[in-house]
DNA sequence: ACTTTGCTTGAAACCGGTTACAGCAAGGAG
DNA sequence: CTCCTTGCTGTAACCGGTTTCAAGCAAAGT
């Protein structure tokens, strides 16, 4: 454990002042070609590294920024969710050299604070927010606080927030409409939560298929769940114990989509052959289900990137007023799970 | 976006100087009562928080922690490991009101540079280091500036290092004597990649079980994958196709057991009926896939609280020079993919 | 020979906190 | 009434960088 150097001391080596230490650190001009070379073999041979802390007091930046994610024990879906978007951000901010804090919380007051102390405390130059809702606290301290954010899923409330997004409402339609030209008549819609801003949106896209194709909307067939396994699971179970067992079902989530074809194993119907399931994001085990899940894709590691180069963007401040976003296109999987009715 | 405040102007609207105001922060003594009030008025009032970075400065400390991944292009295995970890070690960080970076990089030259920075840039406290290997050179980096580190799995080449491991050994052995007691002669064990540490231990395991119901080891029934479902799946693939149907599959990740169960499957063999498979992980997948996998739990989440407890604990340096270390036990989960021979 | 120009360099201020130390007032002991 | 605590507070140094500004100096221009 050697003691860390300080931009001092390799000035003092190097027979020159800090001030040129630190216009050979950062690439400045200025610097006569044989200084430079002095100073770079001093930093070299005792591979000194500036202290970044030091550095962002300075610069009044510190290139990291934070991920601000809903709730650590969210559901699985969002697991999965947030490992595709954590790889596809990373990949961005590292070749950047942009550090990523996440930040995370058990219970809710905890999450304020944290939240508050990664807005004022100067430690993040921007965040993404995940899960986002309408009008979201979350985002006003940041506003307040004069950070950029962009937010994963629409900022309703906030019109001039950056953010990315997934084509819910035509993903959700372009997935009912499969069913309905499958000839399945009947389509148990298994959403998500109601203030979910993405159920909103995929409940629209449902109801536009069924538009589309000239059919009535039964309203009794649209249920509202959590994304959960057990929300599919049940809801399937209930219809089945009423005797209306629905011959096609589009669940919100691939999770809910698994617990509903679990529901009709178990009652003895073959998914696939009698019935068909659709479900929504295509998880990786999607396609190690049984049946291979047919399902709506979300480019969630791209969605991941996006952010990441949004956000970057917005910090080197050579952009307007302009809000920036992006939504990305939904692609429908087809797999086992969908048969002609 | 109001300006950010600074100790400075707090002092002046209090009419105290900055070191008062630093002592009330800090809930320092040495403060009247009535002074402490003022302070604490004008701070409520202007919403004052102080800048963290520049009390990470002088402080030495940024109360923040690294998180080390290996590779964010790892498999899906590693991503449930992952983010249950994330999950335990975020409950404990947040508790304490420390941040967490973390530390992905998607190119070997990357990854190096991101640790060094971070080992030497002063952004973090101390470092957890996922998927450790023989003689890490990571470790090196963190070791050499000073930083605590804890690994999970045993660190081997690097005596002092604090860890936390799962009893690898004792899970594979549990669940092979479980198979051989099952009636199981023949059991082709699926373990992972030889260097890794984990592999070893679990096929110490699955020898010692042979070993004590005084059994003899078919080596030729080793196989070494790199705990993929793909590696699972060619597996038995590759068995089946030369005639050698196992009766029983160890797989040492719940992955790998999914690929061997899917390969079963496809030849129209039945698993939890005519063959016995388990995995080893129990990821959150396992009771859902079909049939629900029999498999040796680890307790990720709670690993990953020990190990951001063992992280703060020698953090806050009243720990002698011992190596501080946990290993935590399995359990043998018995789901329904296995069945007497 | 004297000014101008341009390049290189260092001194010092600054970023926003923490803390050692000294000063000062009030209260108690002798 | 003096001396000594004791408690409260402010001054100033420090953490380790960046950056402004002025100065030094050599080459070029007049």
């Amino acid at each position: 454990m050697k003691r860390k150097m300080t931009i001092q001391e390799i000035a003092r080596l190097a027979g020159v002042s800090k001030a040129t230490v630190s216009r050979v650190l950062n690439n400045r001009g200025g610097v006569s070609p044989e200084t430079r070379r002095k100073v770079e073999e001093v930093i070299r041979l005792y591979s000194y590294t500036p202290n970044l802390v030091a550095r962002g007091l300075s610069l009044k930046r510190t290139s990291s920024i934070g991920l601000i994610v809903a709730h650590t024990a969210e559901r699985l879906s969002s697991h999965l969710f947030f490992i595709e978007f954590l790889r596809g951000i990373s990949a961005i901010l590292d070749e950047r050299g942009f550090r990523l804090i996440v930040a995370t919380a058990e219970s809710e007051d905890r999450y304020e604070t944290s939240c508050r102390s990664m807005a004022e405390g100067g430690v993040v130059d921007g965040v993404v927010v995940l899960g986002v809702r309408r009008n979201d606290k979350r985002l006003r301290y940041f506003l307040r606080a004069g950070i950029p954010v962009v937010t994963v899923g629409r900022p309703i409330g906030f019109p001039r927030v950056d953010y990315v997004d997934v084509d819910n409402a035509g993903g959700a339609r372009v997935a009912t409409e499969y069913l309905l030209r499958l000839g399945h008549g009947e389509i148990l819609f298994i959403n998500g939560p109601r203030e979910h801003t993405a159920s909103l949106a995929r409940e629209k896209g449902y109801r536009a298929a069924f538009r589309a194709l000239r059919r009535e909307v039964d309203e009794g067939l649209i249920v509202y769940g959590d994304f959960s396994f057990e929300s599919g699971y049940e809801t399937v179970r209930g219809f089945l114990a009423r005797g209306k067992a629905p011959s096609a079902v589009f669940a919100a989530s691939d999770l809910a989509a698994m617990g509903a074809i679990t529901a009709f194993k178990e009652a003895g119907i073959r998914v696939g052959h009698e019935v068909s399931v659709i479900g929504f994001d295509d998880i990786p085990y999607a396609h190690f289900f049984d049946p291979p899940l047919t399902t709506v894709r979300q480019p969630i590691y791209e969605m991941g990137k996006e952010a990441g180069r949004i956000l970057l963007l917005r910090l080197e401040g050579d952009t307007g007023s302009e809000r920036l976003h992006k939504t990305f296109p939904t692609q429908l999987i087809v797999r086992e799970s969908t048969i002609r009715s």
